[in-house]
DNA sequence: GACCGTTAGGTGACAATATCACTGAAGTGG
DNA sequence: CCACTTCAGTGATATTGTCACCTAACGGTC
């Protein structure tokens, strides 16, 4: 028996009965990671679902020469789905998830998943939403990346990085790698934005002095 | 009781047991559209599950302005998982289906869907492929708009619309839908292949008279 | 503090792609 | 043949990406 009882936290386990409940604690394992873990990538696809129960995991795309975009973010309370794309995938790909703080997390194993979702219309429809939410969060990259402009996703980047603060500890490159571009883009739409006033920079650290007109320019398309 | 039997048609429904596929052929519905025809739309949200029998159905996003770009295709055989991304998606998201040719679609109620999720494993695993090799192709969407290069993208696509033949019958409207670009981008790396002698090119039309080499570009990443 | 190596960030030149405004050419239906 | 529409070509310009290189800031060490 485990110390926590994890299915509180997700909507797919907490409606379920006591006596399921008690049976996927004791099949599951819990794990804990430090920040930077590779939860998932190319040479370590993972044979176990996995369901995060505390901190970030950012799931991004690498491609050839050294550029990265990424793709979505899984929070505390989802499930990573991707995993069990990969399992599936016979063709190559090149996403990968990594730990953005420290995680725990749940490893189901196949089995009990496959059993939980032919016999929990609840769990079953936790993981079908589950899906559907990564498949339009990748809608709404694609539509980004082909159709967005740079200044646009870059203040909304940054909105959504700082959350309620003002302050985002980052880099250019790793700003840049947010949004699939290069450092020197993102250096050169910087300065234009302290220009302008909505920011202050200083190294490694970006201060949003002017959120009202950051989003402003976000909501601009 | 339908004239043709469907179930023979999907991976995951011809290794049923006969009683079931009875059952299904009995509660699903067979539709035929023409070609054009929107199977699902922002406008268009369907509320059950479908099932291409026969044609194929192209997946595509349309930005602000109006450019388009293709995300994937459905082939006869395959399901249309998005719609049901579709029914849970809380958020605007601005993907639609149209059919590209004639189509005959078998149409499942959901609660019918569900049972069958729930019941029969063979069914399950195939809804579950289904939703991993579209997240798949969204990745390779994604790698490909945003680290690929025009060119490189063109002669692939080239290939592929060709198919076995050498023949296209696009316009460079169209080609450019494909890409998620504009028409004279198009255009002037059309021209760039004819002067190459790769292809040939009349109204509406593009003879593909180089495929190796079309090929070598298409894999030079 | 002085020294040194590393990382973050700035910048100019140029290439690739996107946008805009226009042109003419090719089909279509009277 | 003549309007009319659709398709394709092209120059000018804006945006974004790439490359090469530089300077500034930081972190250790002596």
């Amino acid at each position: 028996m485990n110390a926590i009882d994890w299915t509180e936290r997700f909507k797919g386990t907490k409606t379920l009965p006591r006596l399921v409940r008690d049976r996927l604690l004791d099949v599951a394992l819990i794990r804990n990671h430090k920040k930077g873990y590779q939860v998932f990538g190319p040479e370590n696809v993972p044979d176990s679902l996995i369901f995060l129960y505390d901190g970030t995991i950012r799931v991004s795309q690498t491609s050839g020469n050294g550029r990265d975009i990424v793709l979505y973010r899984v929070d505390a309370g989802e499930s990573c789905v991707l995993t069990t794309a990969c399992m599936l995938a016979e063709e190559a790909y090149n996403a990968e998830g990594i730990a953005e703080s420290d995680i725990n997390v749940v490893v189901l194993p196949k089995m009990s998943f496959d059993r939980l979702v032919a016999e929990e219309p609840a769990f079953r429809s936790f993981v079908f939403a589950a899906y559907s939410r990564r498949l339009i969060d990748l809608l709404r990259v694609v539509d980004d990346v082909a159709f967005g402009r740079i200044d646009v996703r870059l203040a909304e980047r940054l909105l959504v990085l700082a959350g309620g603060d003002r302050e985002i500890a980052a880099t250019h490159q790793e700003i840049a790698s947010e949004l699939g571009t290069a450092r020197e883009v993102i250096s050169r739409v910087l300065h234009d934005f302290q220009k302008r006033g909505l920011i202050v920079q200083s190294r490694g650290r970006i201060t949003l002095s002017d959120k009202p007109a950051l989003r402003a320019i976000a909501e601009s398309d």
